[in-house]
DNA sequence: GTTATAGGCGCG
DNA sequence: AAAGCGCGCCTATAAC
């Protein structure tokens, strides 16, 4: 194999490691490798760089965040990836996928996503030859990766639906670009707001350990309550039989079962758990673990939900509490564009299904006001909880007594998640509009189906198969629309990236130091959360990136769904906090 | 001592 | 009000 200079007839570039350190070898758009380039420890950042600025291939390698991370703190930041190890899992599963491949065979490729990030797992540059891979690690070979890719293309190509798939392909390692650039970038935290809102709502953080002063004076107020000075408050079932003893006659300790009952210990205790809850999750130690130098870095695992959802590990950020949105503080000269998109999911149905009449509910910016004016029912609330009634699969309650209304008015839309429970109660499979694919069924949920249908089933047996049917129905019902609506936010994000890299950057003068090299001179994003995004610009470029993202969610859309006639409007505003209303 | 689970609650 | 989907993280407690 001839040893290359030039990569620019290269469409991939594949990367991994050799006995001698790292390598990459170029191929073209076909896959035949054009040659291979050694790159030593002196000069592979540079080269990368290289590369990227004059041919921007797509770069394939085992793990994002494995290689990505020591680039962007490098400064580098590269347009186009393919992330083996998010794409096997995809195509494993797929079910428009007819494995001529082996791919499912490929085991090693498995493994879960790689941990962790955050406890600065040495970057793969820094792994030499004799680092023996663990079982729990993905192989990063160089081999590897190219006959893993191999693979992977091989089964694309075969597919049922190639186009929808490397659609899919393309947007789930885009979403590990961003989500590695999310990290570096870090989302701009002051610490001293995060403070004041401690200390207002918690009281003064004590010295010397112990609680605070308002949970100090709330604890006291139940126990006072309860007639009992050393109750436990913190213990479920302690507090139970407390509660059991004064006449609360609840089953649990749940807020909403407390809210219905009347008592003196109610309203102290509902404030004591919410300011336990903000003290223990997002307090004073969270506020020291994860916030350094005015940057909230969580970690974010793409594809980490079966769905197709991002999760996250560490750092819970995609559980912010609303009230601590407030310490979201662009840094001076600069603004947050905060966009979501309106009733995401609902959208994403009357898309999938081709529902005109829904996309017509869908027309202006409420979707919700647009089905009671199709008549479907009367009031507003009463349309989002049938939607999500109808999204979720409930059968009980108002929700469950207003969905055969939407089922009238929307037939084609209901028919689609109708369709997908039913399929999963049998057992079935179902995909997302791109083909991401849920699981199957466990064993213990196959066994327990068919052992119902035996002639010596019990009762007992039969109520279980049931049950676990209706369970698996409301999930595939879910997946198909939850997984899609994930599939556009992706779409988005990966839309959106690409417009704010291309944007002119500012003037060092302006420059935002905290963010990292490849950060402090251009808009770049900073938080996402299923459907919304905060961008973090330099103030003078804030209207153009509130336009970029408005374009960018059209965008998405057509991609999607070519010209189906529906829009996703955003709630968007520019401010200096990521605060809503 | 560590690990696993349940209840509870934050987010979409 | 809470039910119907998907998560992560906290505490207490049980299990090992």
């Amino acid at each position: 194999m001839p040893a290359v200079d030039s990569a620019d007839a290269a469409t991939w570039v594949v990367l991994g490691r050799t006995e001698d350190g790292v390598a990459a070898a170029l191929l073209d758009a076909e896959g035949v490798e054009l040659g291979r380039r050694a790159l030593t420890a002196n000069g592979r950042l540079e080269w990368i760089a290289r590369v990227e600025a004059d041919a921007a291939p797509r770069w394939v390698w085992h793990d994002t965040p494995a290689w990505y991370a020591e680039l962007l703190a490098a400064g580098i930041r590269v347009a186009r990836c393919h992330d083996l190890r998010l794409c096997h899992a995809i195509l494993r599963d797929s079910s428009l996928v007819h494995d001529d491949a082996g791919l499912r065979a490929a085991r090693q490729w498995d493994a879960a996503a790689l941990v962790d990030a955050v406890a600065g797992a040495p970057a793969l540059f820094e792994i030499e030859a004799d680092t023996a891979a663990g079982p729990t690690t993905l192989p990063d070979r160089l081999e590897d990766a190219l006959a893993e890719f191999a693979r992977q293309r091989r089964a694309a190509a075969a597919a049922s639906e190639p186009g929808r798939l490397r659609l899919l392909l393309a947007a789930e390692s885009a979403g590990a670009l961003v989500a590695a650039e999310l990290r570096a970038a870090g989302l701009p935290w002051d610490a001293a707001v995060h403070d004041r809102i401690l200390t207002e709502v918690l009281g003064r953080r004590p010295a010397g350990g112990g609680n605070p002063a308002r949970v100090d004076e709330l604890a006291a107020r139940v126990r006072d309550a309860l007639g009992d000075p050393s109750a436990s408050l913190d213990s479920q079932p302690k507090l139970l039989r407390s509660l059991h003893r004064v006449g609360v006659l609840v089953e649990s300790t749940s807020k909403w079962e407390l809210a219905e009952q009347r008592h003196p210990v109610i309203a102290p205790l509902l404030e004591y758990k919410q300011l336990m809850r903000l003290l223990t999750a997002n307090g004073w130690t969270w506020l020291s673990e994860w916030v350094h130098d005015g940057r909230f870095r969580p970690v974010y695992v793409p594809g980490g939900v079966v769905t197709g959802r991002w999760a996250s590990s560490g750092g819970g950020a995609l559980q912010l509490p609303r009230r601590l949105r407030e310490a979201v503080r662009a840094d001076p000269g600069w603004l947050f564009v905060v966009a979501d998109v309106a009733q995401l999911e609902p959208r994403v149905l009357a898309a999938m299904s081709r529902d005109t009449a829904l996309a017509d509910a869908a027309r202006g910016r409420d979707l919700y006001a647009g089905v009671v004016a199709a008549g479907a029912v009367t009031t507003r609330s009463e349309a989002k909880i049938a939607m999500l009634g109808a999204m979720y699969g409930a059968t009980t309650g108002d929700s469950g007594r207003l969905v055969p209304r939407l089922r009238r008015t929307f037939p084609r839309a209901m028919a689609l998640v109708d369709e997908a429970a039913r399929t999963g109660e049998d057992g079935g499979v179902v995909r997302t509009w791109l083909g991401r694919t849920a699981p199957a069924p466990s064993l213990q949920w196959s066994a327990a189906q068919s052992q119902a249908t035996e002639a010596q089933a019990s009762q007992a047996d039969e109520t279980r198969a049931r049950r676990w049917a209706r369970d698996r129905g409301r999930f595939t019902r879910n997946f198909v629309v939850q997984g899609t609506a994930a599939e556009w936010a992706l779409a988005w994000l990966a839309d959106l990236r690409t417009r704010l890299a291309d944007m002119a950057p500012v003037g060092a003068q302006d420059a935002a130091p905290r963010s990292g090299p490849a950060f402090a001179t251009r808009p770049h994003l900073a938080f996402f959360l299923h459907d919304e995004v905060i961008v973090h610009t330099p103030a003078a470029r804030a209207e153009e990136v509130a336009e970029a993202v408005r374009a960018s969610a059209a965008a998405a859309g057509r991609l999607l769904f070519g010209d189906f006639p529906l829009d996703f409007p955003l709630d968007l505003r520019i401010a200096p906090t990521a605060l809503k209303e």
